[in-house]
DNA sequence: GGATGATCATAC
DNA sequence: GTATGATCATCC
């Protein structure tokens, strides 16, 4: 029985979307299969399975190192999940949200910008009641922010980031920011980290992550296909 | 139905 | 705990 090995790293944009192209239109069964990737019945337990098959199709660079996932092309990949009408059915993930030392942090320096620079989405037909296994990849894109969607990012993050300097971390809920917002990022709600408290204080509290708000990924969506 | 808060697996 | 990959679960 013979089967494909891992693909090596894209060396080329160009390379890169000829795989993306490839793959739009299988089910992730289909590509599981291929590649003798497991396949859960569920992703109660599996969270990241999509992005993990994605991921290895797709050749990128293994490991949990704070790297773009093609450092060689400076693109990070995304799949978003998306409904039977191609709205968005969840937040997309950006990176954990420093709540310490941010005297010298700028939007400029901001790991946030670093991530979004240049991303690869992929858009993953993936409602709830598709079993894993029967979902369907759609067309990958790239995409940069646009003057004015870099703008809105910014503004959220110095807005939060000023709060967080603050001492304000503990008052900051999903409700901040237009576009991307600071939730939860933790193994549960036992998970604890440094943080800023009131006075200059350190205290303790819930690591958080930065997301992107649905209605921005859909509008990304939306300028790529016209919806 | 959609958004916010909580959580799961794994590597190190 | 931090970082990777995210979706689940609950509340409005």
């Amino acid at each position: 029985m013979t089967f494909p090995s891992k693909p090596t790293p894209p060396t080329s944009i160009a390379q890169l979307m000829t795989r993306v192209d490839a793959i739009a239109g299988l089910t992730l069964g289909e590509l599981a299969a291929h590649y003798h990737f497991k396949t859960p019945k569920d992703l109660l337990k599996d969270k990241g399975w999509i992005g993990q098959l994605i991921e290895w199709v797709l050749g990128a660079s293994a490991g949990s190192r704070p790297e773009p996932d093609f450092p060689e092309l400076g693109i990070e990949l995304k799949t978003i999940p998306i409904s039977y009408t191609g709205k968005p059915l969840e937040t997309t993930y950006v990176s954990v949200t420093p709540l310490i030392n941010l005297q010298n942090a700028t939007w400029q320096n901001s790991v946030v910008k670093k991530k979004l620079n240049h991303v690869l989405w992929l858009p993953i037909l993936s409602e709830r009641d598709i079993r894993p296994d029967q979902r369907i990849i759609g067309s990958g894109f790239l995409w940069q922010p646009t003057a004015l969607q870099e703008a809105q990012l910014r503004q959220d993050w110095e807005e939060l980031t000023e709060m967080i300097a603050l001492g304000e971390i503990d008052k900051i809920n999903g409700k901040y920011g237009q576009v991307m917002q600071i939730r939860p990022k933790a193994a549960n709600a036992k998970a604890l980290t440094n943080a800023i408290g009131p006075n200059g204080s350190i205290i303790q509290t819930l690591p958080r992550g930065y997301y992107l708000k649905t209605h921005f990924t859909q509008a990304i969506l939306s300028q790529q296909f016209g919806l």
